[in-house]
Parts: structure tokens; sequence; C-alpha cells
RNA sequence: GCUCCCAUAGACUAGCGGUUAGGUCGCGGCCCUUUCAAGGCCGAAGCACGAGUUCGAUUCUCGUUGGGAGCACCA
């Protein structure tokens, strides 16, 4: 039998890391196991479903890498379509038809006044809150009458009320459900257009779907589908894995007042998608050594390889931040030169430092100077930072950094010195201008870094950069004995 | 309130009756070093609590406490 899963968004936001992280559990399940992954858009609420989240959703899925082999935006979108639940209304209507002949299902003419009252009631009385089913037992001259008539209804589940539910969940184990809990839920709106939860039974049957993988929000909805499954006497019934939800660092479900929650928002910060994929991954599943990193270059690969969502955590997972950058590190340490520039040119091009005619010459150059601070690089929206002095025509001065270096006393002393030895030198290289430094530091019978400093502040104006020397290479000597003569010119030091 | 789920350091986790309770992030210290990093070494820090089962419980059972989710004509 071919696995089949499928990741079901309702385009009523952004892609969320919530979800992205379920999409991926979907994808590696699929992949594990060779089976088929699908994308279902679940746009049944009218009301806030978007285009504009719907093209966020996939372009977030796109950038993670999440491929579907079934669904919208494919060149073939598969046998099971259409993939959009708005876009197949006869299907459902046929099966609640299906229903309605057996009577499984009635039409309910209770107003929202009616519901709210019953729910006030049931609180107040410290029950469950849920539907009575009045209108279930209404005679059906009353209910012909009703609908001729035209009056607004919905259409209810005459959920049966004997027994309990249960089913063998992967993640969570045995789960079990008293019938009578469950009230007759609403299959299909007054508007005429399904729920979540008559669409998603339906729609998981038709389209052959063997292991539903989904938050445990939906845990306590699963017995209302499995209901369903019975109700129509479908014997594929898939099996469900309940994954646990992602915290914040208090504790409370991931949202929006926790920072940054949509993929959208890493992908602006700089995070890497594999390292998104790796991170969330990791989020609630582990391997049996608790292996942190996978190869850096195919790491679904491997992840898939490895996935079980028997091995899947059973408690909530907090969200963390700091975990998340230093893997970035991790990664971006794991480029080469040149895939480092072609990752961070977006971030450096959205800042000014580039552009699309950029040419040959400067490219070579951001390449090199991204190299130099590569170690350092922990999202990549830092990289302009890190490198826009070494681009730059006039280096702009950390008032800091001048007054805790440039005016120290003997400073100018040193730069006039340096000056002079790197006018002289040919090949100015980073073994030379450090052979240089440091033998002018010991004639003068001065530390390295009375030496180092200054020269670092005069040519980058800052205390915090790349290797000295390999900056001074870079660089090269015209640009540096340029520097350090502005800064001997010293309009900003005495400008104080 | 009702129902369901969950519980190893600050965070992510390994463990599946007998372990000096392992790894990773973060944190602290030392080393390396021209700065900032990176790297190396060392360290602090954990089985929520109470019963039971057992020769023996982090591990199994029950309870307590704590946390979370669901209870819509939203998904």
């Amino acid at each position: 039998m071919t696995i089949r899963v499928r990741f079901a968004p309702s385009p009523t936001g952004f892609l969320h890391v919530g979800g992205a992280r379920t999409a991926l559990y979907n994808w590696l399940y699929a992949r594990h196991n060779k089976g088929t992954f699908i994308l279902r858009i679940e746009d049944t609420d009218e009301a806030r479903s978007t285009d504009e989240s719907l093209s966020a959703i996939l372009s977030g899925l796109r950038w993670l890498g999440l491929t579907w082999d079934e669904g919208p935006g494919l060149q073939n979108e598969g046998a099971f379509g259409p993939y959009f639940q708005m876009a197949r209304p006869d299907v459902y209507r046929k099966h609640l038809d299906v229903l309605l002949a057996q009577e499984k299902a009635y039409p309910c003419f209770c107003t929202k006044d009616d519901l709210e009252q019953m729910r006030n009631r049931a609180l107040l009385s410290k029950r469950a809150p849920k539907y009575d089913g009045r209108c279930r037992d209404l005679p059906k001259a009353e209910r012909e009458r009703r609908l001729c008539a035209g009056e607004p209804h919905v259409f209810r589940f005459a959920r049966p009320s004997e027994g309990a539910i249960q089913f063998n969940d992967i993640v969570k184990g045995l789960v079990s459900f008293e019938s009578e809990l469950l009230d007759d839920f609403v299959l299909v709106k007054s508007s005429g257009v399904p729920t979540f939860m008559f669409a998603g039974a339906v729609d998981d049957h038709l389209m052959k779907i063997t292991h539903v993988i989904r938050g445990d929000d939906h845990l306590s909805n699963t017995p209302r589908q499995i209901q369903l499954f019975e109700a129509f006497g479908w014997k594929d019934m898939p099996a469900y894995a309940h994954i646990s939800m992602i915290h914040g660092p208090d504790g409370a479900r991931l949202s929006k007042r926790h920072g940054a929650t949509s993929i959208e928002e890493f992908q602006k910060a700089g995070y890497l998608p594999e390292v998104m994929l790796n991170y969330l991954a990791l989020l609630g599943w582990s391997t049996s050594d608790s292996q942190q990193l996978f190869s850096p270059k195919e790491n679904f690969k491997e992840m898939a390889e490895k996935f079980e969502l028997e091995r899947c955590q059973r408690s909530p997972a907090v969200f963390d931040t700091e975990k998340l950058k230093w893997m970035n590190g991790v990664y971006i340490r794991q480029l080469t030169k040149d895939e480092l520039r072609d990752r961070a040119w977006p971030y450096l091009k959205e800042a000014g430092l580039v552009t699309d005619s950029t040419d040959e010459p400067t490219k070579t150059f951001v390449r090199e100077a991204l190299a130099l601070e590569q170690e350092k690089l922990v999202v990549l929206s830092e990289a302009p930072h890190l490198i826009d002095f070494l681009l730059v025509k006039e280096v702009v001065f950390d008032p800091e950094s001048v007054e805790k270096v440039l005016k120290k006393e003997g400073a100018l002393a040193v730069l006039e010195g340096i000056l002079l030895e790197f006018e002289k030198l040919d090949v100015f290289t980073t073994q030379n201008t450090e052979a240089v430094c440091r033998s002018f530091a010991e004639a003068k019978g001065l530390k390295a870094g009375q030496v180092f400093h200054p020269v670092r502040v005069a040519v980058s104006g800052r205390t915090k950069g790349p290797s000295l020397f390999h900056m001074l290479e870079l660089l090269g000597k015209t640009t540096v004995v340029d520097r350090i003569k502005k800064t001997l010119d010293g309009a900003h030091l005495s400008a104080r």
C-alpha cells in the first residue's frame, strides 16, 4: 500500500512555523515511505480565506523545499482533484445526500440566538456546551415545509450516541472519547459550504489518505471524523498521528506576541531554509542518538531516511530562537565562499550595497569580504553591516572607537610611521603587512596591539572587524594608504 | 466549567526496571587570539510530588499538582 499523506492548510494567514513543521513531518513521512505528499487547500472559511494568504503559504512551502506531489500549482495536479475544497461543492453535496437518505444527517433550523442560549444554559449548569439535538426529531412534514419555505438551515450530523470512540494515535497512543459527549456537529453551513469536519473527512477518504499527521489541537476532532467514516461505512480509515504544539517561551502556544512566527519573517531575517527544516524537524522529533545536525547539503534526505512518527514527542516543545541562531551559524560556516555570496546577495541588494549590475571585480571582492566574516555571520540580514565599511568610498568612523583608540597617546604617530612603511611595500599581502607592523612595533618598543588597533580603526572606522591583515590585503595598498592619510588629516578627530 | 492530552536541567531531547541519567543550545570559567567571532578544554544545572507493583523504579499502575489543547454555521 502506498502511503498517502496531506498537508491541509486553510488560507487564512501566513505560513506559521507550526504549520511548516506539520507540513515537514508529513513530507518527511511521505519521503521516508516513498509515499505521496498531497497539498490540499481547505478554503471553506469564506470570510477569512484570502489569495494573499494562499500565495504566502505556497511560497513558504516552496522556499522550504517542501515540494508536493499532488495539489495546486503543479503541471499535473493529480488524479484526486480539485485540491481546493471550494472547487468541490458537488462532491460534498453528493455525500450529504447519502447521509440524508440514511437519516444520518438532518436539517437544523436553529438560529444563532437559539444556540447562544443553549450554550449559556449548559455553561451555567456546568456542563459541556453542546447542541441538544432539538431539530433532529422534527417531524418529516415540518422539515419539508420549512425547507420548501426556504428557511435558513444547516445540516447536522445525527451522531450515534452509544459507546466510546477509541483510536490508536501513532504518537499519543490509545485515545478514547465517550460518544455521549460529542454532539450533532454541523456538516454543511447555511451558506451551503461544508465545514472542515465534513469536507476533511470526505476528502481524506476520496483522496485515499492513509495517515493524517496534524497538530494535536485536532485531537478532539478526530472522534467526529471517525464517526463520519463509520456513518459512510468506509473501511479505509486513515491512521492518525497528532503531533504536539509549538509553544513560546512562556509556555503558551506560539503566537504573534512571541515575535517572529511566520516563515516569511525568518526568511527575511536571513535564516537558511535548510536550517528551518533541521531545526523544526527536531522540535518534537529526535533520532535515537539525539542527532542535532544533519548533512548540510541534503539534510532533508538524511532526515527523511531517519524520520519515524513513533519517535515524535508527546509533549509540546518551546521554540528557541537562540538555538535556531546557533544552527544557522553552523550551516553558514559550512557554505563555500561562492555559496555564501549567493545566499547573502539578496540581503546586500536590499541594503543597497550591490545591484544587479554590480561588476565582476566587485562581485569577487564581495565574495572575499564575506568570507572574511563568515564565521561571525549568524543571520544573513547581518551580512551588509559586517562588510559595508569595506565597500564604501568614505569610511564612517564609530565615535566610540575613535575615542578609545585613535585619541590614545601616540596613536597618530603610529599611523604616520605605518603609513610610511606601507607606502614602501611593493607586495601588499597579509604576510607582508603583518611583518611590517610587527617590526615597527618592535622598533618603537610598542606592544603589537598598540600598532594593530590604530591601523584597524583608521582603515575600517571601528574596533571590531575581520582579521586585520587579511582585511588590508583585500582592500589593497591604494585604499589602505588613502584611508590612513584621510584619518591623519583628521577632520573627524578635531570635530569631537 | 466539561472533555482530552502531556510531564527528564532555563530550552530541545536520549533513556524503553539495575546507567557515575547521555547529547545539543544557552550560561560560567580557562586556553587560543590584534578586535569581534569561531574553535578546544573544563564546569554549574534535571527525572514535579505522593502512593503502589517489584529484590530494585526516571522507566510500569493509580492519585495529586502543574502545563497545554478542544468545547463555533473557524479550521
